[in-house]
DNA sequence: GTCTATATCTCGATAGAC
DNA sequence: GTCTATCGAGATATAGAC
């Protein structure tokens, strides 16, 4: 059983998660000090005073909204990864279920970005204890299977490390920016869902023609 | 001649200057609304006075700050495009131009990151601006580029719109990410300027191998 | 659990002496 | 131009009736 302190959202009654939902779109546009209560209580359609009935306080709600953030986030990551037989059938799916998943829970993402901008003090805080509790990050599961493919002779001899952190970046980013997106982008503003996917296509053929033998 | 609203800060004094700097990292980490006038004065070893004494208010430093940071930001992409021969040498140069770039004017792309976290709302302003004055913005060039390397068969035929926003995602993403990379990337940690210059190889590589012909 | 009213504090901004 | 002192708005947080 958890602890109090890091309880799955699943625990909460329908105010909390009306409230927990609210408190994630406004951390994750104004960050953790340009958020405001008021907005918090105004979009979960309660008053004031009940936020700090059911979180105490604004940093308690933020610590909350952060911590489980995160474990959403880094679990994401290893549930993209499906069991596939060859490295180009992993690329595939990792890319579709990982881009699937931050179109669904962009504010997450937001969040964590909020957060590296900030300086992730709370964020190295939390990354080293999920390191030292599993030895390892989510990220490492994708190393070692580049690593295979590499071994198996199925891609060129790449640095693993940043070739996963070029993945997720291009995975990610244009979430980041999406409104800059939007407008630069024609495709991207006239419908933003389709783009997605178009993309999803193009990021596969670009990586894995990178890392394809010649 | 610019008009007095949006002069580039060459023409202030060193007082402003400092201002300019430190109300520079303060929004790109805090972003508009977390940002403090109090901590911008302790940056800039002045006090909040002063502040109001040459910027009148936050919404104005905010404002003269982001457009020039824009500004800024949009010129560097041009400015990373030199007049290479191949395609080839094209990508290498503009790689590590950008990426140079980036690593010496962190804050400014943090700030445009910020705002988009935001919503963009001033972003997009500008940007439609821009757009109005040149008819195209400064991506524009490496899409050209792109087209006619294709044109040329000097690279399989891609999307040259998707194209350059996976370039722009890693040449930039693990900059955004940079307290988490630090933690995750052992060798980032180590030596973060090394590890940027090694990061310039790899995406090259990468990027390369993902555009050539078979 | 919910709401109104209010306490307390922080922040942006200004007044006014120097 | 610079500084101290302070105002007033707006923010977090709480008290207390229901």
């Amino acid at each position: 059983m958890p602890d109090a302190g890091s309880q799955h959202p699943d625990a909460y009654s329908d105010t909390e998660r009306q409230i927990f939902d609210a408190a994630l779109q406004e951390f994750a546009r104004k960050g953790r000090d340009g958020a405001r209560m008021q907005a918090i209580a105004d979009a979960a359609d309660i008053n004031k005073a009940m936020l700090h009935y059911y979180f105490r306080s604004k940093e308690r709600l933020y610590d909350e909204v952060f911590a489980f953030s995160m474990r959403r986030f880094m679990a994401a990551f290893g549930e993209s990864l499906g069991a596939a037989p060859t490295f180009r059938e992993t690329l595939r799916v990792f890319i579709d279920g990982y881009v699937d998943f931050i179109r669904d829970n962009r504010a997450v993402m937001q969040l964590m970005v909020s957060e590296n901008l900030a300086g992730g003090s709370a964020l190295g805080r939390h990354l080293r204890r999920m390191q030292e509790a599993e030895h390892a990050l989510p990220p490492r599961v994708l190393v070692e299977r580049i690593e295979a493919a590499v071994d198996a002779g199925e891609i060129r001899p790449v640095d693993p490390h940043h070739t996963v952190l070029s993945v997720i970046s291009t995975c990610l980013f244009f979430f980041v920016t999406e409104p800059t997106v939007r407008v630069i982008h024609p495709a991207a503003r006239a419908d933003w869902s389709e783009f997605v996917d178009a993309r999803k296509e193009h990021l596969f053929d670009l990586i894995y023609h990178g890392l394809a033998r010649p």
